[in-house]
DNA sequence: GGATTATATCCGCATAGACGAATATATCAA
DNA sequence: TTGATATATTCGTCTATGCGGATATAATCC
């Protein structure tokens, strides 16, 4: 595929709010369940995966099952594309309430679902 | 509107690959007018134009009339998300063979359409 | 005024994708 | 095996948006 396609397609990923807010999530918090991110999002359960398969075929996450729950992580050290704009969020993540106040559940989630 | 919803606007219009190669066309030559951007990107006019109407509608171009011709130019100082993705963009552009080539034509564009 | 050129917009259609709700799958525990 | 929990996927519907092709608008020139 050419790299015109293969970015606007990563864009794609970034054109929704929730998606947003999960790769902003992931990005701080490193590896994080499923049950994590719905808690946190305050929203169902199928929103965030079925947000996060859009995100896993994609590219932008990768997962890793253990028991019953499904961490999910960043996978953008392979694209320096990726890397940059996952850079220019990180910067600006704190200007946007929403995102900001999902941060700061982040910091505050109390462990296991 | 919350930054979120802004930003997801703001990479909606880079979701699409004529939009992508438009923006990093404006990013390297300043001021362009609709007939050098048709010629170069090698499609119609009304592909341009309505691709451009969506950029402009959602903040990214501005315009100017002189005569029969309209000027379009980038609207990017004002937010510094905006420019901190074009700068990711210019970083990056090369690496796809289409932008690259795009660029070529910029440069080798004879004048007036 | 009529013709020409540059650009914008409209129409009809096709497709992607977002959603809620329901259901399926997978793991563990008793 | 049965039940409970965590997650994934499917279904039907609705909206956004992309496209080609046609037409509209606007400025200029004769």
């Amino acid at each position: 595929m050419r790299h015109a396609e293969r970015w606007t397609e990563l864009f794609k990923a970034l054109s929704e709010p929730l998606r947003l807010r999960l790769l902003n999530l992931l990005r701080a918090g490193g590896e994080l369940c499923v049950c994590d991110l719905v808690s946190i999002l305050e929203t169902t359960q199928s929103m965030v995966s079925r947000h996060l398969a859009y995100l896993r075929h994609c590219g932008w996450v990768s997962n890793r099952r253990e028991g019953l729950w499904i961490h999910y992580r960043l996978e953008s050290e392979s694209d320096p594309m990726r890397a940059a704009i996952l850079e220019v969020l990180a910067r600006h993540a704190e200007e946007d309430p929403e995102m900001k106040s999902d941060l700061e559940k982040l910091r505050n989630r109390t462990g296991r679902c």
